[in-house]
DNA sequence: AATATATATACGATGAATCGTACTTTTATT
DNA sequence: AATAAAAGTACGATTCATCGTATATATATT
């Protein structure tokens, strides 16, 4: 029986800190990591050369950290905690996408019981994203994600998809509905001012111009 | 503002323990609190030594431990959510009622957050108890309690409504419910051996016996 | 290559929560 | 009232997670 490993809802945070900034620069830096869970650097310094020696990371001083095995089995599993305690609050309690982030990062680990993950798995749908579009790990940790390109990148009259967005402060969170840039929504590339100046986008009929910072958290599917 | 004092979850879990023995037995004694929350008898007195300094509690030593107005309201306030968290559990989960307590104990601190529980509240349509039938208190604080008598103590010949179960361990929750003696049912005494025997009731045409230790957890509201 | 800046580590210290053993006090029994 | 049993407390120790300051190392800039 490979039953998933339990471990501090402490541990629990940095495995899935790791697995956000590793997922995004391809390795956690002990700053990196200090900022997202606001703790000190020498608390992350101390904490990291104890999980290293549990094997939940390999650690390359100045290079960062990654994922061992055994650690990203544990990190999946938080990360699908969360973002089914997202599909919770989001599509049972109807709480705001902005607020969910916070609330899930504390939900998740009081939903570690199989006897509670499976049944909300399954009133939910079996749900394949969290509501901001990123992918929900299957109970064995597969992620199916969706192909996809940044906004920013996309070329001049190109239209897409929005797949997912991978911010999730609040405040950007709240930005991004007001325009309707929600996934599943269809947006075009109307102008893209040089010198990576304002992108504007078309989306509902209509045009809004977005700076470069959030056009680079926004992931379409470009159409055909 | 009076908003609600935030302390750690281990003390949130004290004081639900305190709630609840205290009104169960009129005080806490140190032995029930190191059964009720599984540690050492000394992890008791020092925490208990610590939350009588934060005015959360008094303490008469051999005599047992009581809330203080302070204690009392944070302890509502764990209680309500760990009553919430077992409706959202039993009714849109779908989860049986023997396993909600634990998981509850789990989730009533992650659901702390008045943008949570408030919506959660509202969708569960402001349910006036768990499913065990205990009340929930209000966010003010406020118990409705229905007037109740044990079902032990219930005249021979006499009849009544199940109110609550006040006793939550799963392998108890899952016998009442497999004779119907949940809340809602109607029950009736027809028989009481002497000497504290069993109890013969009679619930939904069907008639069983049950040792006074059974008949003891329920409490019944008398016909007329 | 030398220096400046950013980044990371070492180290000593703290507080919360816990344990187990030894000791003390209260309550029950004879 | 003396003694036994039960209940509670004292105390020293441990682990986890954290902090802040001083020190060291690596990377970037000149
Ligand atoms: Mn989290
Ligand atoms: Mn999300
Ligand atoms: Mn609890
Ligand atoms: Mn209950």
């Amino acid at each position: 029986m490979s039953s998933i490993e339990v471990v501090s809802p402490t541990i629990e945070e940095y495995l899935e800190a790791i697995y956000r900034l590793e997922k995004k620069k391809g390795s956690a830096k002990t700053g990196d990591l200090a900022k997202e869970l606001n703790v000190a650097l020498g608390t992350i310094t101390n904490t990291i050369e104890s999980m290293e020696k549990q094997n939940f990371i390999t650690h390359k001083p100045y290079k960062g950290v990654n994922l061992t095995k055994k650690g990203r089995k544990i990190a999946l599993d938080v990360v699908r905690r969360h973002r089914l305690s997202e599909r919770l609050l989001t599509d049972v309690l109807h709480i705001d996408w902005s607020k969910t982030h916070d609330a899930a990062c504390k939900l998740e680990h009081a939903i570690a019981d199989k006897d509670i993950i499976k049944p909300l798995e399954k009133v939910l749908g079996k749900p394949k994203t969290c509501p901001h579009g990123n992918p929900i790990p299957s109970e064995s940790g597969k992620v199916i994600e969706e192909k996809s390109e940044l906004l920013a990148n996309l070329g001049l009259g190109k239209e897409g998809i929005i797949v997912k967005v991978t911010d999730e402060r609040p405040d950007m969170l709240q930005y991004l509905a007001t325009l309707g840039l929600v996934p599943g929504a269809n947006v075009q590339i109307e102008e893209k001012a040089p010198f990576n100046g304002p992108i504007i986008v078309k989306v509902m009929g209509a045009s809004y111009a977005l700076g470069r910072n959030v056009a680079s958290v926004i992931w379409v599917k470009k159409n055909e």
